[in-house]
RNA sequence: GGCCCCAUCGUCUAUCGGUUAGGACGCCACCCUUUCAAGGUGGAGAGACGGGUUCGAUUCCCGUUGGGGCUACCA
């Protein structure tokens, strides 16, 4: 169902902790839904609540979007510049008498609530706690007595053909009439998001279904304003693997998280979208613009869908090895240089051999951590032997260094370094020696990279070069030697 | 407690009344193979329960159960 208009869509996060995946992923439906159709996507940082907001949060926003590579439309909007906005639009729902004050101290609310509480009644704001004796609010206003604001909610019933959950409605006699301006002339968060969404032309509200019960409120608001009603969508949450609401005890949840374990933004935009929207076939792994292509508001789905790391994983291999080069190198320099494999400047000398090793290497990898933790062995001087492999493949100290000399002879003494010349050679050592070829390869592979695994022999050898494969092997020879005599 | 949302393999999902209920992750086996991945083939694995409606329900309706969200002068 393609929308009739352009859609502004916005997606509006408060700036109280880093940019969390299931944002991420409302974030990346709007940005879907706004890209496809024409329209436009906007970004509103809810700032209102002084207390918790930070720079920083607001920073790891931007970041975390940027890096995703989610764009938005217009100038950031921060709500919290919008107070006066906010007031007027209040001003004007108590004008009509939409709205009316409430003088009632907090500690009186408190007070019933808990009484409420105490026996098991549900407590709902009554109306006549604001009742003034004629001519008592202008001497109270007079006195400029602080008070709360609240939304006058008229009778009937509230409902609205949601675009993921279709018609949802809320008995109005269930809504208690809600504040929508503190008595320290804040305005509350509903009266606020509606204020700007109407101001911004806002025409369709995607957020996460957590916000269901907040819609009644905020549509009875937008009528009260005389502002056309937008369309809603209630994108399902993200849980953690024990079904909860995903949180920090889940493990990573802020998508810089991921950012720096080496996830690549497309793979992660990619699992994202999965969770909670199909495209209604087999296809899962797609670039950003297959998503873009296939997106639509039908394949959204309502059950909330549980985070699993590991197919997250899965679909980063997927990406590594779908990806160009060229497209995942500005991912990997900084991931070298953070595990202190190599450095940016050292890479771009030899560009040529490092694109090389990036191409051997991402296919077994599943991100680009990985891939570095890999490389280590390309770039050490002395090869670091794991214990493991050494046990498994050298298992025989004598036998394994002759084997190696042997090898190191016949590969020292080929005309060409290439795989076919290197093979055959080595295939045919291994006849003399009446072996199979396995016996020389994993030897080798370990005297070349330490390791049990590695990508295939004869690319390792090209990647290293002769000097250096020739280098590595005599020092396994060395080694093997002298852990004989000790 | 009240209100609202949700319910297909362990997980993500396809199915828009008639299918041996399909795919993917993960798991197991095999193949490929110089190792590890990748890839290929096969396997185990699901309609929460109870009522209706219908010739026929995973699919439509109701109830139960279970899970989740909201319930502030937080956002």
């Amino acid at each position: 169902m393609a929308p009739a208009a352009p859609p502004r869509v916005r997606f509006a996060p408060s700036p109280t902790g880093f940019l969390h995946v299931g944002g991420a992923r409302t974030a990346l439906f709007n940005w879907l839904y706004a890209r496809k159709y024409g329209g436009q996507m906007l970004l509103r940082i809810e700032d209102t609540d002084r207390q918790r907001s930070t720079d920083e949060s607001t920073n790891a926003i931007f970041d975390g979007l940027a890096w995703l590579g989610l764009d938005y439309d217009e100038d950031v909007v921060f709500q919290g510049a919008n107070l006066e906005r906010h007031r007027a639009d209040v001003e004007r729902l108590l004008a009509t008498g939409a709205a009316y004050r409430d003088f009632t101290p907090h500690a009186e609310l408190e007070r019933l609530r808990a009484d409420a509480d105490a026996r098991g009644v549900p407590f709902r704001f009554d109306p006549k706690l604001a009742e003034l004796a004629p001519g008592e609010l202008e001497r109270r206003l007079a006195a400029g007595e602080p008070h709360a604001v609240r939304f006058r909610v008229p009778d009937g019933v509230t409902d609205w053909i949601d675009a993921v959950h279709g018609r949802i409605a809320f008995p109005n006699k269930d809504i208690e009439d809600f504040v929508i301006l503190r008595s320290d002339r804040t305005p509350v968060y509903n009266l606020a998001v509606v204020s700007d969404d109407i101001a911004m032309g806002i025409t369709m509200v995607m957020r996460g279904d957590d916000h269901i019960s907040n819609t009644p409120k905020q549509i009875l608001l937008y009528r009260a304003l005389g502002a056309t009603v937008p369309q809603f969508a209630h994108v399902p949450m993200i849980h953690g693997t024990d079904g909860k609401k995903l949180s920090k005890r889940h493990g990573a949840t802020a998508v810089g998280d991921y950012q720096h374990q080496g996830l690549l933004p497309s793979a992660m935009l990619n699992f994202l979208a999965l969770l909670g929207w199909s495209p209604g076939d087999d296809v899962e792994v797609m670039t950003r613009l297959e998503m873009l292509d296939r997106f639509s508001l039908d394949g959204l789905q309502k059950k909330a869908a549980v985070f699993d790391p590991q197919k997250l994983d899965w679909m980063n291999g997927q990406h590594l090895s779908m990806l160009s080069l060229d497209e995942i190198m500005p991912h990997v320099y900084p991931v070298f240089e953070r595990l202190g494999v190599s450095t940016p400047e050292e890479l771009r000398e030899r560009e040529e051999w490092f694109r090389a090793l990036i191409d051997l290497l991402r296919v077994r990898a599943r991100t680009v951590d990985d891939i570095a933790r890999q490389a280590v062995p390309y770039f050490a001087d002395e090869v670091e032997y794991d214990a493991d492999a050494v046990s498994k493949q050298w298992r025989d100290a004598n036998t394994a260094a002759e084997i190696l000399s042997a090898t190191r002879e016949r590969l020292a003494s080929l005309a060409a370094w290439d795989a076919t010349t290197m093979e055959t050679a080595l295939r045919s050592l291994a006849e003399e020696l009446s072996i199979s070829g396995g016996k020389i390869f994993q030897p080798l592979r370990v005297a070349l990279t330490g390791l049990t695994a590695s990508p295939g022999i004869f690319d390792v050898l090209i990647i290293l070069g002769r000097d250096r494969s020739l280098a590595r092997l005599d020092q396994a020879v060395r080694w093997l030697k002298s852990d004989v005599t000790a």
